[in-house]
DNA sequence: ACCTGAACACCGTTCAAGT
DNA sequence: ACCTGAACACCGTTCAAGT
């Protein structure tokens, strides 16, 4: 059987969107590949290295939003990007809040946040500050949507919530521009 | 042996606490009540309903500020408790964002979220509002934290993320007010 | 280099039985 | 009402062996 890091990767989302997280088990992965579990370990190392892999796969799956477009909209691109990856994977989302965003698809894509917040005025050394705020909001905001935690409220009230919260940012950060004026 | 919901429960958060989640079975958590697994099952229905009695306990051991302290007081006074939580028990905190906040824990906490924002002089009809998206932003910034997502970056650089995190809401919310003096 | 077979020490849960 | 014993269908992982 011809095997690979990325063919597992791709066996083991597919498993989970179709039967969730807890269906993941090495040994079920590797049935899917149609080779026996041991098999997998050479290229993932362990179930945690399955899971790295997995989470690394789905950040690097965000869009890039074109840089032509107003920051505004690239932030929001971004946000809906992150909601609809939450809802295909919650359980694979929320692992995203449990390991360090140093990894180089975490990295890449927070240089997307970087630039969109740079060209929107934020001043430089604010700049990973604000980063680091927007997206602890964001990945709270689309894990809490996706894991249940708002399963009371419609999908237009909480609409409603993030297009409030960017106005709050917004504010704060027009704020710091007014006063370079 | 005299075992029941509250001693499970007991049982469960020491040995999360002591050895990790990974370690929470429903066969360890009987071995250290000096039962057999299956004894567990009356009291708590199956593991998924073990481990939801452990985020109601953990919510319910969130602190009730006094109504006398400033609202901002209140609110910073929640927000410490969330993060010194998340930090003794990261597995099991990330489950809150997992299920609905339509539980008697959640519902509590919520009060007391929703009296520190309207004593803050957020009008009436959006606290709600305004208590989601805080809590979200809470929830996703002390699981980040317990959870290693910021693992780079020092306790006095957190605080201040905070500490700004905070002005950010009272100038959004100070501006509520200001318009009705 | 890469995959396999057998084995070890675990899981959650059901079901009938005991007291 | 509450706990037990035995059993079923699973886990992750190691290790020696095969090619």
């Amino acid at each position: 059987m011809a095997i690979n890091r990325d063919a597992i990767l791709d066996a083991t989302l597919a498993l989970a969107e179709e039967r969730g997280l807890d269906a993941v088990s090495m040994r079920a992965v590797a049935a899917r590949l149609g080779v026996t579990p041991m098999a997998l370990y050479r290229h993932v190392g362990d179930k945690q290295g399955l899971l790295d892999g997995v989470v690394e796969r789905l950040l690097d799956e965000l869009p890039s939003p074109d840089a032509s477009l107003a920051p505004d909209e690239r932030l929001r691109e971004l946000a809906g990007a992150l909601r609809s990856t939450a809802r295909r994977h919650p359980d694979v989302f929320v692992m995203l809040l449990r390991r360090p965003a140093t990894t180089p698809a975490s990295l890449r894509a927070r240089e997307r946040v970087y630039a969109a917040l740079a060209d929107a005025g934020v001043p430089e050394d604010l700049v990973p500050r604000v980063e680091r705020l927007v997206s602890t909001f964001m990945l709270g905001f689309a894990a809490s949507e996706a894991g249940g935690r708002f399963a009371q409220h419609s999908r237009a009230t909480l609409d409603a919530d993030l297009a409030w919260a960017l106005e709050v940012v917004r504010g704060a950060l027009g704020g710091g521009r007014r006063s370079a004026e």
